[in-house]
DNA sequence: AGCGTCCGTCACCCATTTGTCACCCAAGGG
DNA sequence: CCCTTGGGTGACAAATGGGTGACGGACGCT
């Protein structure tokens, strides 16, 4: 199956976290600090690297950026690991390019969940995500850009997720809690009300396109089809 | 809406728990010991298991592993409360496979979201639902659109709630009671006359389909397959 | 250190939604 | 035919939900 590194100060759960992924047919390489991570990963191009935010020498952030201007290693996936009261770090670490966030404490049932799911996802090669195109609207989760119009037009990291989300959702209503789970994260304690503002700040940037971004009120937000009667 | 069972031997907090939870539209029941959990878990299977790590009897990590052993149970999602300090029982925790844990103290809105998330997530993955079809009638849960004779009709949330309960028991007359209790939620406070108003708001923008919404004198409201008969 | 960007939160405002009431009329029983 | 009861309906006030602009904190960059 797939070969994952394990970065994670804390033996115990780092340990805990070997057992578990070996049981569901993953084979796994431990690490206790950012050095021996990249170090590690270097030696031997792991699949997915399971990286906890906080270790001793560098901090996730710093290996993940490590990694990700490292040519070999660029497209390795990353899964951070996050205490629950550094959900601010979260949203840097999707600036630097974390695929996935887990958020401690988590279950090991969910944790391999998501591996799977995000080496599922992954197992289509890149290059041949199709960009989701819209009416007006084109959105290029390879390339990470977004087109208004033809126009380029720039998302911040956040923007881009969120645009992702509803894209790929054509049509159907997202509520602001599922939006939260989804796109911010787990267990995020965010006031729902933040949604809106980022709502905002994506119409703004759609201009004459805003009205694809609907509300439903009471319910939710979604992108309509501009080619359904 | 889904049921929780509420495990803690502080009884204070179980209570504000309790209190919270059902305001939030779960069913619950309340155990303060681990045997008192275990026996109410057989009774009455509960979807989700609030369960606190210390407990004067059987350690949460015990109860857990009775419920996992107990093939009518094993599939119960099991939410562990712990105190921040409990490091170590957090790792046995997962051994056991709770699925998720909440570190106490921790705010009752965060914890109403990670049970919502839970429940989502172990929920059949309705991706979409297909929309109730019924003569000229069509309402699309997904895209949370709702069509008479094909025109699209714009619905609250509320009559939208309201018809999708109707729609789905095509034929069966819901009392007002019911409808109350079901549509608008539990510890809901309201005149049933209040229903009369929405039913007449619904019946006018159905239009030519408004005779599909039938009264029941002295029992409710229903709608009528309009192929029968 | 200074500046700019990004993000979360607030407060204000408005439109819509929702609950309630009062006044009827219609249905059904005697 | 009359009376009772339940439901339809229009009007109204209150509550809610969402748009928006502003603010401040955190961070990266220079």
């Amino acid at each position: 199956m797939s070969h994952v590194l394990i970065v994670d100060d804390e033996r115990d759960l780092a340990e805990l976290i070997d057992f578990n992924l070996r049981g569901a047919g993953f084979s796994t390489r431990l690490a206790f600090t950012g050095e021996a991570a990249l170090a590690a990963a270097r030696e031997q191009s792991p699949d997915v690297v399971l990286l906890d935010l906080m270790l001793p020498d560098l901090s996730g952030i710093e290996v993940c950026r490590h990694l990700r201007a490292n040519s070999q290693l660029r497209d390795v996936l990353i899964v951070m690991l996050t205490a629950k009261s550094e959900e601010a770090d979260r949203i840097r670490g999707f600036e630097v390019g974390a695929d996935d966030y887990v958020v401690k404490p988590f279950s090991v049932r969910e944790l391999v969940l998501r591996l799977k799911a995000i080496l599922r996802r992954s197992a289509t090669p890149k290059e041949s995500v199709p960009p989701l195109a819209l009416g007006p609207l084109r959105l290029d989760v390879t390339a990470h850009r977004f087109y208004v119009e033809g126009q380029e037009t720039s998302l911040t990291a956040l923007e881009f997720r969120l645009m992702e989300h509803l894209m790929a959702r054509l049509g159907r209503v997202q509520s602001r809690e599922q939006l939260l789970e989804e796109v911010w994260g787990l267990s995020s304690s965010l006031e729902t009300r933040t949604i809106d503002t980022h709502v905002m700040r994506l119409r703004d940037k759609l201009g004459n396109a805003r009205a694809l971004l609907e509300t439903v009120r009471g319910v939710g937000y979604r992108i309509v089809d501009p080619t359904a009667g």
